[in-house]
DNA sequence: TAGATTGTTAATCGATTAACAATC
DNA sequence: TAGATTGTTAATCGATTAACAATC
């Protein structure tokens, strides 16, 4: 740990600006239920987002510079979560990390949005097969279930795709929506869990035609390590390292039950890994800049169970 | 069709307020694009959200009353979307149908809510589990990854479950969320799709400690009908009145792919299942009574494929 | 041309967050 | 008592919808 013997107070990461809060152990008795699992020395960080002891969470860096302004004003026993220093502190801190988001680029679109348009995909590829040339943003609305407004608002925002009077070519939006979700050019993508890959057979064939495709299969069963499923060898997860070096991956599928998926999403992100659809019903613990995407069925079934009461 | 030889206008459906849209076929070549699959005389009802073609889609009633003062009103190229009448229409109708729903209580309780209720639940249950027996707002926030307002907004909703400087007792709290979600009593639900149960043994400890059980399962194929599952013989969905008679069941998953799960959406709706987990990756027709919760597999690929360009 | 439908701005709505008095 | 944390109100934020001039 960097800052040994620091005062109680809050820290940034000097490299990427996360928010760390570092508490001192004098505090032990006063701030009890914050320091509780902990008992290193004086300064352990506990991360806002993360829950980290040392270093900090985001970055690994563990060089973190402690502001040395904190101390005066973050009195021994002070209200973290509520004081106007702290939360002015936040703000300046989020602040900064969504700049670099926006520049970054991407992020500034809404996920919300991103959901919609892979909608509107579906949607248009059912209009295309029913042979329909052109549609209106209210008939297309109609189909997804959105409002008209609100389809002509998101599409307008990557460029005027319609025609006044007409509506838009179905072809013509396909092509503009595959490319902006980045589906113009072969994309790959990499699956964790052997056998719930060979459940999704029927699945795989849209996936094909949208230019995605499942490269590799992995699993941590030894007993599933060289089956063949959908005619890939499953392998075992100590070769992901040697298939990602040689090939343009960076999505995955984690679909293993249970938490060895949080070993498992912690060894694909360091090995190059930006994007995660997690299945497994375990709450992942990977950097921000990783974008994770959860789906669990059990949590589902128990929504589904209140609005199933009569 | 009950309304033959009625004007150009917008009809509400006497039973139940749902809004359809009639056409004259007078406008035919006007407004082709919103009238070109249909070719049926002088009124065609086209629902503006379900696409029906004759009679009210939400109701399945065919006696719907034309508002006679509609046909003054509304030119014969009338502007539906946009016209302020059109608007106004529509906005009456919402609010008609909101005030139903808030009569028939719950939905005045957001998606939102609900959904961050089961991650609280389980956060809650992973702490209960590492012998934690109090928690903090805070606390619980940073665990679940959201704000520790939000939480305290969300709980207090439903009572004051909190201790003012002490926070919140774990076994209590998960005793409230279950009993708000419905789970304090078992709740029976049915799985369609013999094949993607199988996976999902060890999902189903989980959903088991939370007195929800599946209770049935059906497919479409002959072949897995009378196989055994899970310790459940595998039915037709043939027999799904008849076991739907006899127990106390609302929910449903539908677990098998392609088109054929609208059909089967529609049968079990009509048997008396009022929520639907549909993984099937199809757009289901089901009236506005009928809760869906979709998740759409190769859609998520889809989405995964933007959020991993590099 | 007349009428339909777009792209876009302003208005509305709902959800989240900040702030703080009340309370243990 | 002093300090921590709740429940709740007001402020903010973002997303959706209505409206309409521009356009084909």
């Amino acid at each position: 740990m960097a800052v040994q013997g620091a005062a109680c107070g809050i820290y940034d990461c000097a490299q990427c600006e996360h928010l760390a809060k570092g508490l001192c152990s004098g505090c032990v008795n006063a701030n009890s239920s914050l320091i509780e699992s902990h008992d290193s020395a004086c300064a352990v960080y506990e991360c806002v987002s993360k829950k980290a002891i040392s270093g900090c969470s985001n970055c690994g860096e563990t060089a973190c510079t402690l502001k040395r302004d904190v101390e005066s004003l973050c009195p021994m026993r002070s209200r973290y979560e509520n004081s106007r220093w702290w939360a002015g502190r936040m703000a300046l801190a989020m602040e900064s990390r969504r700049t670099v988001a926006r520049v970054n680029n991407k992020r500034q679109i809404s996920e919300r949005v991103i959901t919609r348009l892979r909608c509107y995909l579906t949607a248009l590829d059912g209009l295309a097969k029913e042979g329909m040339s052109n549609v209106s943003s209210w008939r297309l609305a109609e189909r997804v279930g959105v409002n008209a407004a609100l389809i002509r608002k998101d599409l307008s925002r990557f460029g005027d795709f319609g025609v006044p009077s007409f509506g838009y070519r179905v072809d013509f939006l396909i092509e503009r929506i595959r490319d902006i979700l980045g589906l113009d050019r072969r994309s790959k993508v990499i699956w964790i869990g052997a056998v719930s890959l060979s459940l999704q057979a029927a699945s795989i064939n849209r996936l094909c035609n949208h230019s995605c495709e499942i490269t590799a299969v992995f699993d941590i069963d030894a007993e599933q390590i060289g089956e063949t499923i959908l005619g890939l060898q499953v392998l075992s997860l100590d070769d992901i390292g040697q298939v990602l070096a040689h090939a343009d991956i960076h999505a995955a599928i984690i679909a293993i039950p249970g938490p060895e998926a949080v070993a498992v999403s912690e060894r694909i992100v360091s090995s190059g890994i930006t994007a995660i659809l997690n299945l497994s019903g375990e709450t992942l613990n990977v950097p921000d800049t990783v974008r994770v995407s959860n789906f669990d069925l059990v949590g589902e079934l128990l929504e589904l169970c209140y609005y199933s009461r009569p």
